[in-house]
This record gives C-alpha cells, structure tokens and sequence, in this order.
DNA sequence: ATCGGCTCGCGCAA
DNA sequence: TGCGCGAAGCCGAT
C-alpha cells in the first residue's frame, strides 16, 4: 500500500466491476506528487485495469479571466503529456462535472473513480451531484494538503493558535516522501490526444485580462520557482518577506492554487535545505499551519465568503459601527481602476492588475482600505473577492476567501481598540507602512503609467 | 527604537 | 472558574 488510507474517503459505495479506473483531476493539476493519481493507480494495478485522467473544462467558471485559464490549460497540457510517458490517458471534457462524468463513465464502463479533495462550495456541490448519478465508488483523496483537512481538525478552529498544536501532532504520520507514479502496463482503448488549440478557445468570462508573462505556468515552471526560492531566498526569508520592494516571497502561491506544485513537496524541500532553523520555521509555518487554516475555514464554515461566517463579536462590531461616517466613498468601478486618493493602496491595486500578483503584506491593508471607504462590510468583502478573483492568478482559492475574512471581518484574529468603520476588527495604516517599507520606492515601482 | 495597553474567547489547568 | 495567549497593528509615552 503506498497511499496512507487517512488521505482517502469514501464518497460514494459502489459495487466496483471490471474496467478502467477514472482519476477526476480537478484541484491538484500535477503528475507528480499527487496522492489522488497514486490512489487511483494503485486502484487500477490492483485490478489490473487501464487508468484514465479526466479533468472537466467549466465555461466561466466562478468569473475566472483569460489569464487563469490560460495559466491552467498550458499547466494541463503538460499533464497530459507526462501522464502518457507514464502510460495514462488524458480526457479533457468541456462542461461541468454533472452533466459530463457520469456520461463519461457509463460511456466507457468506468469501474472507479478517484477525485481530489476541495472544500470550497462549488466543487462539493459537483462531487455531490456527480455520487447521486453513478452507481459505481466514489473515493476522495486531500492531494492538496500535507495533513488530510478532516484529518487535521475535526471542526471550525479559532485562529492558527488552536490548529497548530493539532497540525505538530500529526505531520509526522503525513510529512513523508512521495512515491514515483508507475509506468502503467495496462493501456486504455480510447486514448486520443487532446486538441489544446481548441481548448484554448473556450470562453472565459473576460477576455481581457490578458495572460503574465513574468511566470510560466506548469510543473516543470513550479520546480524551478521553488529550486530558486530555496538556494536563493529561504534564508533571507523572515527579514524580507513583509517588505514589497524585496524579492523575498516564494512566489509559489499560483502554482499551488493550480496544485502544479504539492505542498507537501514544497515542505520537503524547505525541511532538507540548509536554511537557518529560523527561516525554515517561518516559512513552513505560512505554508502548512495557514493554508491548511484556510481549508478547514471553508471546509467547516459554509459561510466563508459572506459576512454571516465572522465571528459573533466581529459580526457585533461591524453592525454597531454600521452608520459611521466614512472617511472616502468609492465605488466598485474606482477601486478597479486604481482611483482612490491613497497612492500606497493604487500601486497595490495596480500591481495585482499587471502582475497577477499583490504581495502578500499588501493584500491585509488593501481589504482593510476597502472595508474603510465602501458603504457595508457586505459592499467591502463582495469588492475584494471579485477583484481578487478576477485578477489574481490565485483567485477562487481558500487562501483569497480567509484572507479577505481575516482582514475585514476578524476570522482567525482578536479584537482590538475601536475605531470608527471597523469597531474592534483590526486597523491597519498608511503610516504603519512606511515604518516598515520604502512606500515611496513601492508607489514609483508600480503605479507608473502604463508604456505605450 | 521599544514598550504596554487595547480587547475577545478558546482551551486547558485546576 | 481562572488564566494565558493569539495571523502579520496602532498609538502614545518614554
């Protein structure tokens, strides 16, 4: 057994027949290092069945943009093409999941299938769609996190203090080299190439967010990014990483929304390099304890994206301070194009628009800034989820839902002095910046007029 | 530059 | 029931 049977639940019972085993590829959109694809081809040697790659291609899927779509499918095409050096076929289906699986699966007698593990709304709402349609088992393996999410914790945590012990306790069972994917010796009948100019045809929502070119999507992309951060910026990681005018995040954020990269393998790097204690700790602290924070938000609260998912003394404050006069009004439209009278909040904006990309310190006071100057918390956290999501290649992830929630309605933080607008939610300021950072070199660096 | 108070509630010790 | 302490801060005093 390669697979840890903690990494696997059971979504489905079925009687499981002879024929190919289907891997639904959805969140974790790698070869390598993907328990999902092991599990579903130790399934598959264990009956000696052909194993089939299906990933469901969504029309405008949650509003995501050119740019997303395009750093996926070139992400995709490369899946398929190691997937067939391995033996294993590729399928991409235009539809949502729904409609297309079980049409796939009664089309080709799938015996079983394998799925990744999401806790976000929309991708439940599909697995569940998808178990009441076909009568053959379902399995679900957490592919994207190190300590499986139901394992982790059994319920809604309070802020990383109170997953953290959980999470120490339980990376040794989890934190363990990953197996190579085995050349597959049973071949599928209807393997066919994709058509991936075809594909790239499929309509996103806007066209015009165009595609980075500071970044290559893929695999291959993902292990050189983190090669570079490890020989290159670990160690200088806890000293630069809050300062937007250093090169000193990993940059591995979209890689692992795509699940290009595994977490996992990310740790593994980060625990063997040569980085001072220190260092390793701080990173491995953003990377496990935080991401798998925000799944187990989105996972036990249904609420992650709405203001009835703070917490009750958040949700108390922000009501009492419901009629304060704002500072500045501005509208959804303004904020997109970066209008507002605060340069340090245009050039984070701005950068987010160009790069794909806000650094991470910038994204807790661009949210606050949003919370300050609209009308309702409502109006602030429906604004920073769409243009997160619309801009950022991360977008539509757990991490963008609680980052949001944290920074404008105090999920995993406390209360602190009241203020107008935002009560007791934490307040963060322009001049708290530039004690931190060079906000004049940041404010040149990016808000400089478009060339051309 | 550094420090303490601000303020809430979980989780554990007792 | 009491107590320690937390996802990245702010502000004023020193």
């Amino acid at each position: 057994m390669t697979v840890n049977p903690m990494r696997v639940r059971m979504l489905r019972e079925g009687q499981s027949l002879a024929g190919p085993v289907l891997y639904w590829m959805s969140r974790d959109q790698r070869v390598q290092d993907n328990w999902a694809l092991l599990f579903a081809q130790e399934l598959a040697l264990q009956h000696q069945s052909p194993l089939v790659v299906a990933f469901c291609l969504v029309r405008q899927f949650l509003g995501a943009t050119r740019r997303q779509y395009e750093f996926m499918l070139q992400g995709l095409a490369e899946v398929e093409q190691a997937l067939a050096a391995k033996g294993i076929s590729f399928r991409l289906l235009a539809g949502a999941p729904p409609e297309e699986l079980p049409r796939f699966i009664e089309e080709h007698g799938i015996a079983q299938v394998v799925t990744d593990f999401d806790p976000l709304r929309i991708r439940r709402e599909w697995k569940a769609a998808v178990a009441g349609r076909i009568a053959i088992p379902l399995y679900e393996v957490d592919a994207h996190n190190i300590v499986p999410c139901w394992q982790a914790s059994p319920k809604l945590e309070w802020g990383a203090y109170t997953l953290r012990p959980k999470m120490r306790r339980a990376l040794p069972d989890f934190l363990e080299a990953f197996p190579s994917v085995r050349d597959h010796p049973f071949a599928w009948s209807h393997h066919a190439p994709t058509d991936w100019e075809r594909a790239a045809r499929f309509p996103a929502v806007d066209e015009q967010i165009a595609a980075v070119d500071w970044l290559r999507p893929g695999e291959q992309a993902a292990q050189r990014m983190l090669r570079r951060f490890v020989e290159d910026k670990l160690a200088g990681y806890p000293d630069k990483r809050n300062d937007p005018n250093q090169d000193g995040q990993s940059d591995l954020s979209p890689y692992l929304h795509f699940g290009q990269i595994a977490a996992q393998r990310v740790a593994l790097e980060v625990e063997e390099s040569g980085a001072p204690r220190e260092s390793r700790e701080a990173f491995l602290e953003e990377l496990i304890v935080r991401r798998e924070l925000s799944d187990n938000l989105c996972f036990y609260n249904p609420d992650y994206d709405r203001v009835t998912g703070f917490p009750q003394w958040a949700r108390t404050t922000l009501d009492a301070h419901r009629r304060d006069p704002r500072p500045y009004l501005y509208s959804r439209d303004e904020l997109e194009a970066a209008q507002t009278h605060d340069d340090l909040w245009n050039a984070a904006q701005l950068e987010m628009v160009r790069r794909g990309k806000m650094h991470g310190y910038l994204r807790m006071y661009w949210a606050k800034k949003i919370l300050e100057w609209t009308e309702s918390p409502e109006q602030a956290q429906e604004i920073a989820i769409y243009l997160n999501d619309r801009y950022e290649l991360d977008g539509r992830d757990p991490n963008g839902y609680t980052g949001v929630a944290w920074s404008i309605g105090g999920v995993h933080d406390r209360a602190w002095g009241t203020r107008p607008v935002f009560g007791k939610i934490r307040y963060m300021s322009y001049n708290g910046s530039k004690g931190k950072f060079d906000v004049r070199a940041y404010v040149r660096k990016h808000a400089a007029p478009v060339q051309g």
